[in-house]
DNA sequence: CGCCTGCCGATTGTCGACCGTCGGCCGCAT
DNA sequence: ATGCGGCCGACGGTCGACAATCGGCAGGCG
């Protein structure tokens, strides 16, 4: 039987109307195209969809477990608001699941090196483009796919489905202020002293790359001289 | 305006219905009252609860993004299915979190060390009268919550939630298989020389512990020869 | 004049019903 | 006998409607 290629068609629309609905408003929180504290009623958006409210609701209470909205009791939900400590939540719980990816790859031999190697330099490959472009969106949006192809690298989707969470949230607050890239240069050789650490095997400096990246990260997004955002809206509360 | 003690009937039923059934379902699930592969109707369990499909549905839900249950396509919900790579899974995702959390407390400083090392001789505690007792599920219950307290102490909620899932996982698998317990002192013994390297400060003992008692723990589940359950229910498939 | 109390609109939590889809069984053709 | 296609029961996905609950506001009482 001749192969014919098929396969090019194999998913006909094979979502749930509530699991389209997530994945759209994730795409709008984390692009901060929604205001933190923003009030989403599940009339409205049901009815700017076409759609009963049943799915909606679904797709609400998806993202509020992936904490990407608060839930009030009877009051409805609403667009999560980031405080600084949260931010170093995030980043301590980010740290806590790439070291551990990191130090796996590394326990798995050359083979599982190498091959986690080749991933990540092809995601710094697409984010040396995305910085050519210039767009901001697209710039996070690959450094945080550098960072999971880590975790993914490791074989453990348990440890991929957390640091989804914690990534969903990273990007949020990165595109809500919209801060300065680190002059661009700086963001490819830190991604770059990481694979090479990787690369070559060493442990220590290893874990250190990670934990300094993620550390200059979260100081960018806590401190207060972001650039960007000159419209009085602050990016983060109190 | 005088005290007047009314704070003791602070809560009055102060969870939503889907919440309360969630509850409920979790709870059979970890203590292994429900079969792996088991299928769960939705009309059935809202009839047996005399409640509609709504909440059962939204509970459901929630226990499907906790990775209890697994959801087909238009085929319902059944119980989830541990293979042997899926516990290594969550015993190195656990190993991930709880290492990172004693790497936090120890750089916490004296003070963090303290208080989480009291916390711990508590739960201790509360491990060896259930020891004596004797019941297989509430001593795994208070194993997990010493892992738990652990984690706690680094003060990071992320964690905590991440932990929490991987945690209902765990006494899941080992409530299904009754495992034999390793000697009852041996457990204790495991805990305290974790508690000991805390209290020193000693960070690579206090590591190699953790990740040796979770080794440890996870052959335990994943070895053929565990005791208990001659009903010729596999505890574990393929 | 300020605080408490009761009402009001808005929104959620819950309900029963319909429709589409899925897997399994039966019958037929080969 | 076997492989295939069509039927069937069952279940989930979706829908519109009802009622309980919450926050805010106006009015009354001290």
């Amino acid at each position: 039987m001749a192969v014919s290629g098929l396969s090019s068609l194999k998913t006909l629309e094979r979502k749930s109307t509530s699991d389209r609905i997530a994945e759209d408003l994730r795409q709008m929180i984390i692009e901060g195209r929604l205001m933190p504290g923003e009030q989403l009623a599940e009339a409205r958006i049901a009815e700017l969809l076409d759609v009963s409210r049943a799915p909606v609701r679904e797709a609400l209470q998806q993202l509020v477990q992936q904490k990407l909205l608060v839930a009030a009791r009877n009051r409805g939900v609403s667009v999560v608001t980031f405080t600084a400590s949260d931010i170093w939540e995030i980043y301590d719980a980010r740290c806590a699941i790439e070291s551990h990816a990191a130090g796996r790859i590394l326990d798995g031999g050359p083979g599982a090196r190498a091959r986690a190697t080749d991933a990540l330099r092809a995601v710094l490959e697409r984010l040396r483009v995305a910085l050519k472009q210039g767009d901001h969106r697209k710039i996070s949006a690959v450094d945080l796919d550098f960072h999971t192809s880590l975790v993914a690298s490791a074989g453990n989707s348990r440890l991929v489905d957390a640091y989804s969470i914690l990534s969903a949230q990273t990007l949020t607050c990165i595109n809500r202020l919209e801060i300065a890239i680190p002059s661009g240069e700086e963001l490819i050789d830190e991604h770059g002293v990481l694979i090479d650490a990787l690369a070559a095997g060493e442990r220590e400096a290893l874990l250190k790359a990670i934990n300094d990246h993620l550390t200059v990260a979260a100081s960018h997004l806590t401190s207060p001289q972001s650039q960007g955002r000159t419209d009085g809206e602050p990016g983060l509360p109190r």
